[in-house]
DNA sequence: TTGACGCTGTACCGTACGGTACGGTACATG
DNA sequence: CATGTACCGTACCGTACGGTACAGCGTCAA
């Protein structure tokens, strides 16, 4: 049997190892999901959305990447199909920046925080995050995908799940204090990406390039300790 | 002749009393821009914006509003201005809350920001909003259309010109201190929207009540002053 | 009364796109 | 060699939609 994705019969993935059962169409992404030359596809349809958005047609889909529509069906199921592995595939391939192990100190901590507001806010500046966001957001209001979901697990949540054990870490070595957790990230979220993504999404052309962000991201952190600190 | 609204026969306006020139299709709205029967027109596209996106046809449009496709295309010139018409009938309807004028205290600023976070927050959240926000996200990507631009101009630019007023007044005042107004509005916006604006376009159902609003807006005016105040 | 005008409703046209079908090719397997 | 499989390229189908044309109707002014 051909190797197909969509829905009736994509193999069931747990996610993240717990026993909750996690809808695979949302789940965080595995690299192996796709094979070489699906991954060829995606690639190209990612350039298409790059360049055009979410407006092109699977015909310039098969055309850019050299592949026959039936095997997009075929592989895909539908456009949405289509669209919703695309975004997982470039999610599995976003790498989240490593935080310290070892003993956090003041400096090691807001360093680790700094960092993460940098890497963070070059992400989503990107064309590519902006290209799959405005795709999303767009698809958020049909109910009928599921994108909006996807990109919201493997953006916003996905980047909690990643701090909050920094967060944990800080008060445990006296050096945050905060009452949730969920807080204290909306607050660092807040700080870090504050208007920069909706004027992105909405157009804006100025993007903070790379001096920018780092001045954006030191202030960021400052002020989160500022906030959440300890002494 | 008729009353025509597409740019080639659009009457120039000049922005905010300036003497700077301002595209009349990007400048603040003006109330006696539509006649009374375009205004209900617009509405109608309005509610069906909030029923299902952009994703509605010019069809739909003149079913809903009872007018005949001839005349929106008379009117709007086509469905991008259509679409342009309603962004901006939508932005001259909206209200920003009135700060205080007279000498400021420290509470009565800490009042006015907490009233201007929550005015925020209830009007991003807002199904209108959202519906307008998606559309413009969306074709932003296509340099076709400036609805981006529009949301823009209206929204967060609309909000920072508001707000550097009460900035300003507040360091006259010895209330606030901080080097650039701009910065600090980023920050005064980071705090109020946090993630709340991307969760809500990219889908998620869950958004604040009044009571959330309340305390988010409370909160973040405090830590706005916490972070920019004096004393 | 008559004619101009602005509007509604509907029929119409061209096209673009999602989705399917089919012929042809390369390759692997027995 | 025969058979099956996976894929490419393309032709094809149905439909939905943007945009235009037109007939009919109410209004108002001359």
């Amino acid at each position: 049997m051909t190797l197909t994705l969509h829905p009736e019969s994509a193999p069931g993935r747990a996610g993240s190892g717990s026993g909750q059962a996690v809808d695979p169409a949302v789940a965080l992404p595995v690299d192996d999901e796709f094979t070489e030359r699906q991954r060829e596809v995606l690639d190209a349809v990612l350039k298409l959305m790059v360049a055009q958005g979410d407006g092109f047609s699977v015909a310039a889909v098969a055309r850019a990447a050299s592949c026959s529509k039936e095997t997009l069906y075929k592989w895909f199921g539908d456009r949405d199909g289509l669209l919703t592995a695309t975004v997982r595939w470039q999610a599995s391939k976003v790498r989240m920046p490593k935080l310290p192990e070892d003993r956090l100190t003041g400096e090691g901590l807001e360093k680790a925080l700094t960092g993460f507001a940098a890497s963070w806010l070059t992400v989503i500046t990107g064309d590519l995050s902006v290209a799959l966001n405005r795709a999303a957001v767009s698809h958020a209001g049909s109910a009928k995908s599921r994108l909006g979901e996807i990109v919201l697990t493997n953006g916003p949540f996905a980047m909690q799940r990643r701090l909050e054990p920094l967060f944990e870490a800080g008060r445990a070595a006296g050096l945050l204090a905060f009452d949730d957790a969920g807080e204290a990230f909306r607050g660092f979220f807040g700080l870090v990406v504050a208007d920069t993504q909706i004027r992105v999404l909405l157009g804006e052309d100025h993007r903070p390039d790379a001096s920018g962000i780092s001045v954006l991201s030191t202030r960021a952190a400052r002020q989160f300790l500022t906030l959440y600190g300890r002494g």
